[in-house]
DNA sequence: CGTATTTGACCTGCGC
DNA sequence: GCGCAGGTCAAATACG
């Protein structure tokens, strides 16, 4: 929050007073942080394309959370110099001269270890709104959702599109099947797999990039795999190829290989099932982690995305499409996650991070002599 | 000779 | 019931 305002600090570097707030914020903070939100808002939903619905929600959600960590107080005059302590803050610290005392500094650090708890506190608060908000908007879809499949279940045919089945590990119930980009004629198994209860394992699609010279089509995962058979399917002209995982006689992995009909120069692999048995070492680690062609992160959204990423974000990200059976817990770590990787992928997060320690050292060093 | 691959036959489910 | 398409089996074949 108190970035938040920092940020507001320096879009007015003369600093906040009364006359500079607009007088219906003044008659109640919250009103203000409406203001600011919609803002905000408005500013992101511009670049974003954003819908008017969309504008409005997010303005409460974010004046909501805002009113809920920051305690603003109500009366114009105690709002007035709610800003100007607050606001000053930064000029304080750089009004510092060179010969400052040793006390002024200490009594600067208590006073911004003061401030950290306080963030801290206000941080845990706003997750815990944003966990209980995050519930209800979940809960919410889910019935929205579940009303609309109930209604379109029965006009739907098949032609499942591509980014649907590229998802087949994401969505456990269904999508246990999976084919080639143009291949509309395999609804057929699709619904046949559908109906079927997910008892056979888990079932999950990857795109591999291959040479158009290479006419194997032999995904190397790091398995060891048996060919059981081979077909050739409508609309597509080269073959699929049937695997079974021959590491461990008892291991009811299959796999299907097939290239793409659309794209000749990448195969499509279906795995099906898990292996009971430790991984052989290999090339690449496991076929989750074999990797995809940028073309195909483009037409395959969210898992081929998902597999781009580190394992502990791919992880949540995974997972983070909404679930009903998606405890509390599991989101807030989730969300933690989520929050660590922006910040570490975040270069001036990284950049202040190494300024701090590098300061502490500093520190550290200067208190040792 | 043992193992892996090929390939035609067979099975199963679905739509008509 | 028939035809179609996908999936699997197993005898034949290839290979080291
Ligand atoms: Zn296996």
């Amino acid at each position: 929050m108190s970035v938040f305002r920092y940020m507001m600090r320096t879009d007015s570097p003369k600093g906040f007073n009364s006359k500079s707030i607009p007088k219906s914020a003044v008659v109640a903070g919250g009103d203000l942080w409406l203001v600011v939100a919609a803002a905000a808002v408005i500013m992101v939903a511009g670049r974003a394309k954003l819908q008017w619905d969309q504008i409005i929600a997010h303005t409460l959600l974010l004046s909501i959370l805002v009113l809920a960590a920051t305690p603003i107080p109500k009366e114009p005059r105690k709002l007035h110099q709610f800003f100007q302590e607050d606001f000053l803050d930064l000029d304080l610290e750089m009004k510092l001269s060179p010969k400052v005392e040793v006390s002024d500094l200490m009594e600067e650090l208590s006073r911004m270890r003061r401030e950290n708890k306080g963030l801290h506190q206000r941080l845990r608060i706003m997750s815990g709104n944003y966990n209980a908000l995050h519930a209800q908007l979940n809960d919410l879809k889910s019935k929205n959702d579940s009303a609309k499949e109930r209604s379109q279940s029965r006009k739907r045919k098949a032609g499942e599109d591509y980014a649907e089945f590229i998802n087949g590990t994401n969505s456990g119930t269904e999508n246990a099947h999976q084919s080639t980009a143009s291949d509309k004629t395999e609804d057929s198994s699709c619904k046949k797999l559908r109906e079927t209860p997910n008892t056979m394992g888990k079932v999950s699609t990857i795109v591999v990039p291959i040479g158009e010279s290479d006419t194997s089509s032999v995904v190397k995962d790091g398995y060891q795999w048996r060919k059981y058979g081979q077909k050739v399917t409508r609309d597509n002209p080269s073959p699929r190829a049937y695997f079974k995982c021959s590491f461990a006689p008892s291991c009811p992995v299959k796999k299907r290989v097939q290239r793409s009909a659309e794209d000749p120069r990448v195969v499509i692999a279906t795995y099906e099932g898990d292996h009971n048995h430790f991984q052989p070492a290999a090339s690449n680690s496991s076929h989750r982690t074999v990797n995809l062609s940028p073309s195909m992160v483009s037409s395959a959204p969210t898992w081929a995305l998902d597999l781009m990423q580190p394992a502990a974000s791919m992880h949540c990200e995974a997972k983070m499409p909404v679930r009903e059976s998606e405890t509390p817990m599991e989101s807030q770590r989730c969300l933690v996650a989520q929050m660590a990787s922006s910040l570490t992928k975040n270069p001036s997060f990284t950049a202040a991070l190494a300024a701090a320690v590098s300061g502490s050292i500093l520190d550290w060093t200067k208190t040792e002599n």
